[in-house]
DNA sequence: GTCCATGCCTAAATCGTTTCATCGGAGGTC
DNA sequence: GACCTCCGATGAAACGATTTAGGCATGGAC
């Protein structure tokens, strides 16, 4: 066993090499990598001795450049910071590993520049395709990548009459769902706790309230729209001091939060400001995630399927790059609201 | 403005595609590419335009082969569904954006085979460097890597006498924090509540609540070591049951989580199971994750300097890329308990 | 008018792999 | 023994960029 490892490393073996320790060609070699069933036993073997002696790395870039193709699909993030969209990525792991692809995660944190320098870098670095859940769904660039060639899906968006494929949640029913629970529960002033407009799912959820709302005949006025700058944990626990600030005949009685770490926010103020929930404030969040239903009051929450969401998005995207016949699909799932304790009391 | 995106995409523009259409040779396409300042500036925008006509994406793969090097690396985590991680990983993104290089981030999910594929993929790809929360920090593939010219940062974890740079926390010290803190309250029942043994973090943590223990000459059977299968919520509540059913005179009156997402899952079964905290059972956490304080009974948490961990790994990567007299640091720091109503009653 | 320096560009070699047409030899058939 | 078939291995030609050594004007100095 004389492994002799490029202790130096002055360069990383490459198949020539390969090939001149094994005393073969380097077609042989390649085809040892590529199809072993075409090689005599004894011949693979002698050549799979010399890669493990050399400490034979194959070169994904040359293999690439040659094929024309890579093994790697990517997923964009929103916020890598937010399980849910942790376990969104979760779910195309999956689909991912069971197609044999790997994938790569990168997070654009909300801002428009660092999403398109990642995108830029994964079309130069020619990836298979490109899962995301875009900053801006109407973004240029994305039409852009699809025109040279890159494979995309939209997670947890849709975008009008598209050339796409997406995978989203009905983010309006999801706010029926949530504040039609609330008024089923009798409460007559409700904050809707969003954050930026410029955020869809923060629009969709809101305008979702405001139907709801409508369609329950109450005053518009008596459905308080806050918006917050972002939606984050932080941001929740300032909301619920700007709840507080309100004077007593206009505060409401329930809030329903554009997402559970603004709904934890909130709760977690709430409490800590003398309060109880949901005896002086309902709270409704969006998403499910693990920590809404671990939250000492446990959380009412909007269920998004987040694995499926994550795995169909994959699913489309693998179709997409290996069936020549594909149609772009949109598809919707449907939320489900997940009532606890914190709209419906205690025992 | 004749844009002339490639509709069908036949094949993406190459830059000799480039150099045809702008009429000049191939070596000046690269060079406007690669050193501007080469090139007059009428040549250069006669270049830059033909680029932005057809369209053309610099392909990586031919460029990383022809130069050897790659403008990325990556961060292999232990587990993407943890917030600490995702965390650490916002920290290595900042440094690494600052450096004009791309991460990719990977999810081992606490598998040996996930990590060590996504290893085996990134050298292949030729990644400059790789940070990694390893599953086992004395795995020999990590061994390898290095040997074969790939540097590699240990993240969260150490290894004795070590070739590699590592940033780590001082467990130990953190175990002994969390268990001083509750000795001090009067406890003199207390449970650890960790991971499986096989996790390095679990096994430190749990060998500093002892030393603590014993350091205050209490004896060893009132120290209950807890162990579960992994550490999350879901476990974290399974633990809780087990509490429950211990006989009273058994039962601690505190217990210290190997980290959040268990003392979460902990913290919710008591509750639900309508015990109070602190009152029935004080509760510490270890990560201090943002969940922690935002949790209904904000947690008493360990806190890392999570963001500082993943820059400073991030940091210590790039210097041993870029430094030829690079030295390899093992960097600890020191955490720090945060003490909140978990452990410290209600006023 | 010669010579040289300078600025800008060209041509060719190269990176490591895959692929494809080809070739040699062993074995079977007549 | 001549011929055909296979099987397995070979070698050269790509892939698309970067790099380096040189070439060809232009213009200034003498």
């Amino acid at each position: 066993m004389a492994i002799t490892p490029a202790a130096g490393s002055p360069r990383s073996a490459s198949v020539k090499d390969v090939a001149a320790t094994a005393g073969v060609s380097l077609g042989t070699v390649s085809n040892v990598l590529n199809r072993p069933e075409r090689v005599s036993r004894t011949t693979r073997e002698r050549v799979e001795r010399a890669m493990a002696d050399l400490g034979f790395v194959r070169n994904e870039s040359a293999r690439s450049l040659r094929t024309g193709s890579t093994q790697s699909l990517a997923y964009v993030m929103l916020d890598a910071g937010n399980p849910f969209f942790t376990d969104v990525a979760q779910g195309i792991e999956l689909a991912a590993e069971a197609a044999g692809l790997s994938l790569f995660l990168c997070n654009s944190d909300g801002r428009s520049a660092r999403e398109g320098a990642h995108l830029a870098h994964l079309q130069q670095q020619r990836v298979q395709g490109i899962l995301i859940t875009p900053v801006d769904p109407d973004d240029p660039q994305l039409d852009q990548l699809i025109e040279r060639g890159t494979p995309v899906v939209i997670v947890d968006r849709t975008r009008a009459g598209s050339s796409f494929c997406s995978v989203a949640v009905d983010d309006v029913l999801g706010g029926r769902l949530a504040v039609e629970h609330l008024i089923d529960a009798g409460h007559k002033r409700v904050a809707y706790v969003g954050g930026p407009e410029s955020i869809g799912q923060v629009r969709d959820r809101g305008e979702g309230a405001r139907q709801a709302w409508a369609e329950a005949g109450l005053p518009p006025e008596d459905l308080v729209m806050l918006s917050c700058e972002a939606p984050t944990v932080a941001c929740g626990r300032a909301a619920g001091e700007r709840l507080v600030g309100l004077p007593a005949r206009r505060r409401p009685t329930a809030a329903f939060c554009a997402n559970d770490l603004l709904a934890l926010g909130l709760l977690q103020q709430t409490i800590s400001s003398g309060r109880t929930v949901p005896g002086d404030l309902a709270i409704v969040g969006y998403d499910d995630i693990e920590f809404a239903a671990a939250a000492a009051v446990p959380l009412t929450s909007v269920r998004q399927p987040r694995h499926d969401l994550g795995r169909r998005a994959a699913e489309l995207l693998l179709d997409e790059v290996g069936n020549p016949t594909h149609q772009h699909e949109q598809v919707v799932f449907t939320p489900e609201l997940i009532a606890r304790a914190s709209t419906l009391g205690r025992p």
